[in-house]
DNA sequence: CTGTTAGCGCGTTCAA
DNA sequence: TTGAACGCGCTAACAG
């Protein structure tokens, strides 16, 4: 195991007796090329432990074979199935991930701006950049798709789950179940999904429901703090922006000395893994993550290759009814 | 939003009347140019929204300014707080992260050369590969960091949590609390940490622990099905490799309705978020999964600037109580 | 089918 | 202090 200057093109090229050109060939599969030569070449660049340099292969070609991932928040794992199923998409056609997390809103445009001059393109994850922010982007003519959020007037491939439709679904259980008086434990204000879903809590009145919308942000954390001022309001159940604020919710609930569902119904949004070993096993909506994440990657590989994308229809998430709802409890104090 | 050319230095340099060196000089922070010359240099970057190109920048300089960062399972949680705490350093220092996982196992040394062409270093997370693979990637004399695994032997910077005190005190407290027999479920045989714990485990007899192992793999389902072996063995304790785990385990035992801890204690390891809001709060180790980050990413930047890296002791991490231990049963058979 | 060569955009000598 | 010119490693014409 000596140590060695990095290996390049020139010296597979001049091991092997034929020019760097043939190298690329090789590289490239072209099929112009002689087989006992390219033969020749593979043995070279075997021998040599040859590794092309990307960034020299990026700058020649102008493809650098990495996608840029851009999400809020790293420690959300939320995104991990999604990264994963785009993960697996990716590297199947030998594309590498660049993975950026912005915190602060406004970093947005700008980190995703300074990533595009390593990457063919942009997968935007749960992006809350405002709409010049996006088309700025869609200006640019880089392949980007937007995942988890939908913007009319934006020329941009994007998938979505409708987030409307299951949160309807799961407001129309909860109606049946008698529940009248309910808080919606919100996400972040400027992400798309949270206005969907409270969107269709408040269509939800026609069924019956009388919500009230409580800040949060869609941590466990958030979602335990956030309970008390929900209670406030007394209802009979709390809608979670997603799994993670219902736990924290359900766990606040527990100090307290509240039963889930005997006291009050809890509903989460995403069915993360732990959604059903949590106790009580939560009622959620299943999003189809990977399926998302396979999706955002096929079409963004159409959009490398220019093919104009149609726009696929919002994925259907299902309802799933656990063990964290229940009747609503007849009206009278809490303890 | 018109559309436009990629700007390149040349047309900086042309807008402020000075050579692409000069442009150049002012990006690099030179103080050896003109201020009022930087002033205009700076002022055309702005108003022609330049940036520069990453690609072209690693090429000149055989920097990329981004590290690859591999590890076996993006789906996983734990990995989260790491990888955002390396994030943090990384982007402080306008580095990017280029992550990968392997899956296959064999396939991680591949995947870690392959991704070596276009980064400046590694950091392998949860390492799993043969220390044959260890040494191989030592001898690049590629700054590249061991997280979670200690390989004597390599001579490669290492950080890593101190699994096996930690454990260890996590036998006494059960120990201390009477339990005898328990059953250790597993995870993959071919993790360090994996390693380090089922040893602390085993040394735990001298602390009156009779321990068995049982094959699991650190994943929510693999505790969740692992657990009727365990159950086979007749324990009053289950001590999880980690606490994805644990939470598996305690929901198959919540289903076979046995209680924890009142007829059988379990432990994790890591304190995940979702720990201490799980029911009952899990009996944990705190990794300090933030320093893990931020220390991997200091030894890294060390490494880049070709410090000699003085190996730092393995981070202590904190036994906590919560209440899903308890004594131990009396030896009688279980429900 | 193969080799020569001109860039890709930028960092970095080396003279001036 | 500044600019001209070379080279980083590779791809993609263009010749042959």
């Amino acid at each position: 195991m000596k140590e060695r200057r990095r290996v390049t093109i020139r010296d597979v090229a001049d091991a092997a007796g034929v020019s760097v050109a043939t190298v690329s060939r090789v590289m490239s599969g072209s099929h112009t090329v002689n087989s006992d030569m390219a033969e020749r070449v593979r043995w070279a660049m075997q021998e040599l432990e040859y590794r092309p340099n990307g960034a020299a292969q990026g700058l020649a070609s102008g493809m650098h074979r990495s996608v840029g991932v851009v999400l809020p928040d790293l420690s959300n794992p939320y995104f991990n199935d999604i990264i994963k199923a785009t993960y697996v998409g990716a590297s199947r056609e030998q594309y590498r991930m660049l993975v950026t997390e912005w915190r602060e809103p406004g970093e947005e445009l700008g980190v995703s701006l300074d990533v595009l001059s390593r990457v063919d393109g942009l997968l935007l994850l749960s992006a809350r950049m405002d709409i010049d922010g996006l088309r700025d982007l869609a200006a640019r003519k880089v392949p980007t798709v937007l995942v988890n959020r939908v913007e009319l007037g934006v020329d941009l491939p994007m998938v979505a789950v409708d987030n409307f439709s299951a949160m309807l679904e799961l407001c129309q259980h909860l109606a049946s179940l008698g529940h009248r008086r309910v808080v919606y434990l919100a996400g972040s204000p400027s992400a798309w999904q949270n206005r969907e879903r409270w969107r269709a809590v408040q269509q939800a009145r026609i069924l019956g429901l009388d919500p009230v919308m409580v800040a949060a942000d869609g941590t466990i954390e958030a979602g335990f703090e956030a309970t008390d001022e929900a209670l406030s309001h007394d209802p009979t159940a709390l809608i979670a922006f997603n799994d993670l604020a219902a736990l924290g919710a359900i766990a606040r609930l527990r100090e307290l000395g509240l039963r889930t569902p005997a006291d009050i119904s809890v509903t989460g949004f995403d069915d993360v893994s732990l959604a059903r070993f949590a106790d009580p096993p939560l009622t959620t909506i299943v999003s189809p993550k990977a399926a998302l994440g396979e999706l955002a990657w096929a079409m963004f590989e159409a959009s490398l290759r220019g093919e104009r994308i149609e726009q696929p229809p919002l994925l259907r998430a299902a309802f799933v009814h656990r063990a964290s709802t229940g009747p609503a409890r007849t009206s009278r104090s809490r303890v």
